[in-house]
DNA sequence: GCCAACGTTGGC
DNA sequence: GCCAACGTTGGC
């Protein structure tokens, strides 16, 4: 079973609407790594919920994984902001899972708390200039995590 | 609002 | 295939 992070801005998508749908799937990625990503992720696997471009910024609740290889619906829906045309219907190139969700944490682990107990090293959302919207959490970090 | 740090695009 | 220009992400 392996941990991941997955980010959202909450003007977007927030862990509050994903209280409120149960269960979502996480459509509109648009990056060929964070996809990669996607595409490793297995049913059972659990991903931290981070809210960016928002204040305050952190992880602020668990996901788990409940499908996975999921098509991206949107890569063929001309009215998606995540249309993408030159995907095609036989070979589609945007892959992702369905989440449910877990819980929402009480409190909200703040950017600047991963910044003081993680190095960039230990978790990738902390390096500068990361830009990653789906990245993995190594087992060690995210136990650390989960027992906070 | 600014801008660093990328990823993507397209001319050559 | 290179790389400049451009667009986007996302912290500050």
């Amino acid at each position: 079973m392996a941990y991941w992070l997955i980010k959202s801005e909450p003007d977007v998508y927030s862990i509050d609407d994903l209280r409120r749908d149960r269960q979502t799937i996480w459509d509109g990625v648009r990056n060929y790594q964070a996809r990669n990503f996607l595409r490793q992720m297995q049913v059972g696997d659990l991903g931290f919920f981070y809210h960016s471009n928002t204040s305050p910024l952190g992880i602020v609740g668990l996901v788990k994984v409940i499908e996975s290889d999921v098509i991206d619906p949107t890569q063929f829906d001309s009215n998606s902001p995540y249309y993408d045309p030159k995907s095609i219907l036989e070979s589609p190139r945007w892959f992702t899972v369905k989440i449910e969700f877990v819980e929402a944490f009480t409190q909200i682990i703040t950017l600047e708390t991963l910044k003081r107990e993680f190095s960039p090293e230990q978790l990738l959302v902390v390096r500068k200039g990361n830009r990653l919207s789906v990245m993995p959490v190594e087992i060690e970090v995210a136990q650390k995590l989960l027992l906070r």
